[in-house]
Formats: structure tokens, C-alpha cells, sequence
DNA sequence: CATAGATCCTGTATGC
DNA sequence: TGCATACAGGATCTAT
């Protein structure tokens, strides 16, 4: 699933293969998938180029030149962003495509179970600097946000009841953390998911933060390495399997710290895994 | 307002 | 072999 290191691999490869180069073709070919806008989004597009690809959490958005306006673009559990020759067949889930005058590579989203989306949105003034898609001023900043407010999100983690990994997969507290990051992170910090927030002392809700850090560090050096030209390869799911997960799907396998088996349990309909005895409390 | 749970979706895996 | 069910989960909506 893509979260905060995935979506980072897509910008940094949209961003370096549809730049200012001119938008002539925008082809819906499932109406969810852009929410039911088709003429504002061939409006906006249609003779414009992309300016540059932004991120906040697991949202990416494309300002278009000369506009107010921006491509918002969220793959959700399964949507790809792919640059593919025009004479490429059509994925079987190829939900959008966009074309360009100079008959390059074309920008396709891909999408199996259409819970991700792309749609056009007007960029706003941000609290600091430059400006963002007005539907998503709720989100929070993501931990590798340079602007990110370490002693606010602490202040908001610690203020609630709510179990903390629930905290960790709201987007409007922390963003880009989804399951996998989320477990893997408790499980460095060696916290129970079930734990309130408000039982999260300052101290261990640091090194929470640095853990969450370093672990989409990591994968982010990982997620780049398989990076390829012409095909922006963040799937979501065959870039983390190689990753080094110590928690998260590896159910009875040997904890890699203590050698218990990891267990799993149902939460917040989804699978959380966690080691019994590393992660007590 | 805070919190907990349901819901959208479809390909794959598993059970009988 | 065939059919039914479970499962994956990001974000949003509803109910309490």
C-alpha cells in the first residue's frame, strides 16, 4: 500500500518525466477515479504543462503554469502513476490518461480498486510557504517535512485517549503513515498499538518520532534504488515485500529482537502486528 | 467535540 | 472443479 515513501518515489519520477512539457489529451475511462469532474479537469489541463510535483503526506499534486489551479492526484490502496509510451496497450485498470504534444510518454493512472483518484483543485496559501490544494488543507504536515512541528504533534498525541496507532493513521495530526509504517514504527519504539496517547510520556513519544523517521528513511533509500525510466515504479506492493518489515505481515515469525512470535490481532478493521514481548504496553 | 465502527472496491487466496 | 467467503486498507461518513 502506498504511504509517505511510496508516494515519494512517484513524485520524484513524475516530477522528473511530465514536467513543462504540453498537456493535449485527457482521457477518463472510469468516472470515480476523478470524482465526476471531466470538464473541469480537461478545462485546466487541456494546452497547460505541469510546473512541478509536490507531496504532503501520501497526497501529490501537479501546480499547472500560469494557473491557479493543480492536478491532486491520491493512489489510495492500489493506483499507480506510470509514464508509458503511447503505443503501449492499455492496462486492464488504466483509469486516466494523460497525453502530450510532443508525443512522448504518456502519464497514466492506474488504479485496481479505485479507491484512489485524481482531480483538479485550486492551490491556497499554506500557513508558511508556497501554496496547497484547498482539499487538503486539513492534512497535516508529514514527519519529513522540514517545517513539521515536532512539539505540536507531541502536544496533540499526548492530549487524546485514542489509541496511538490510530493517532499515527490520522492524517490530520501526523500524515503519510498508513498500516505498515505505522506498525513498524510501534515496533521499533517497542509500543503496544493499543496504548492511549495520552499514556505516551514526552520522552517515549520522541523516540517514536525519530523511529518513524528512520524507518521511512529507510525505505525511501530502498524504494529508489528500483526506480526505472520510463516506468514510475512505486506499485505500492512489490517495492515494500523487499524491505526489511520487522512486524508488519510476518505473523508467528520469530521477532528479530527477542525471538518471540509476532502476533497478530484485528484493529480498526485491519490487521495489526506487534511483538507480544517486546511490545507490552 | 471525541470516539468507534462501517463503508467504498476488486483481485487473490483459502475453505468446503 | 466450483462456488462461497475472507482479506487487503486509505479516507470519509455515520452513529453514539
Amino acid at each position: 500500500m502506498p504511504e509517505l515513501p511510496e508516494v515519494e518515489v512517484v513524485r520524484r519520477g513524475v516530477g522528473q518525466w511530465a514536467m513543462s512539457r504540453w498537456i493535449n489529451e485527457v482521457e477518463v475511462l472510469h468516472p470515480r477515479a476523478i470524482r465526476r469532474q471531466e470538464a473541469e479537469l480537461s478545462s485546466i489541463l487541456l494546452g497547460r504543462r505541469f510546473s512541478c510535483a509536490s507531496r504532503r503526506g501520501k497526497y501529490l499534486w501537479l501546480p499547472i503554469e500560469d494557473s491557479d489551479h493543480c492536478l491532486v492526484v491520491h493512489l489510495g490502496m492500489s493506483g499507480q502513476l506510470l509514464m508509458q509510451p503511447v503505443e503501449q496497450a492499455d492496462e486492464p485498470h488504466l483509469r486516466v490518461r494523460f497525453g502530450f504534444a510532443d508525443g512522448g510518454p504518456q502519464l497514466r493512472f492506474v488504479d485496481q480498486r479505485t479507491f484512489g483518484f485524481v482531480m483538479s483543485d485550486v492551490l491556497v496559501a499554506a500557513d508558511h510557504d508556497g501554496r496547497i490544494p484547498a482539499s487538503i488543507q486539513h492534512i497535516a504536515r508529514d514527519p519529513l517535512d522540514p517545517a513539521f512541528d515536532d512539539e505540536l504533534f507531541l502536544g496533540r498525541l499526548r492530549s487524546k485517549d485514542a489509541e496511538v496507532k490510530r493517532l499515527l493513521l490520522d492524517q490530520g495530526l501526523i500524515s503519510g503513515i498508513g498500516n505498515i509504517y505505522a506498525d513498524e514504527s510501534l515496533w521499533r519504539s517497542r509500543i503496544r498499538a493499543t496504548r492511549a496517547g495520552s499514556s505516551i510520556s514526552a520522552v517515549k513519544g520522541r523516540q517514536l518520532l525519530a523511529d518513524i523517521r528512520a524507518v521511512m528513511t529507510e525505505a525511501l533509500a530502498q524504494g529508489g534504488t528500483s526506480f526505472d525510466a520510463l516506468y514510475v515504479n512505486v506499485n505500492g506492493e512489490s517495492g515494500y515485500f523487499s524491505r526489511s518489515l520487522n512486524a508488519y505481515g510476518r505473523e508467528a515469525e520469530p521477532c528479530s529482537r527477542c525471538g518471540s512470535p509476532i502476533r497478530r490481532s484485528r484493529f480498526m478493521n485491519r490487521s495489526s502486528f506487534y511483538c507480544p514481548r517486546c511490545q507490552r504496553t
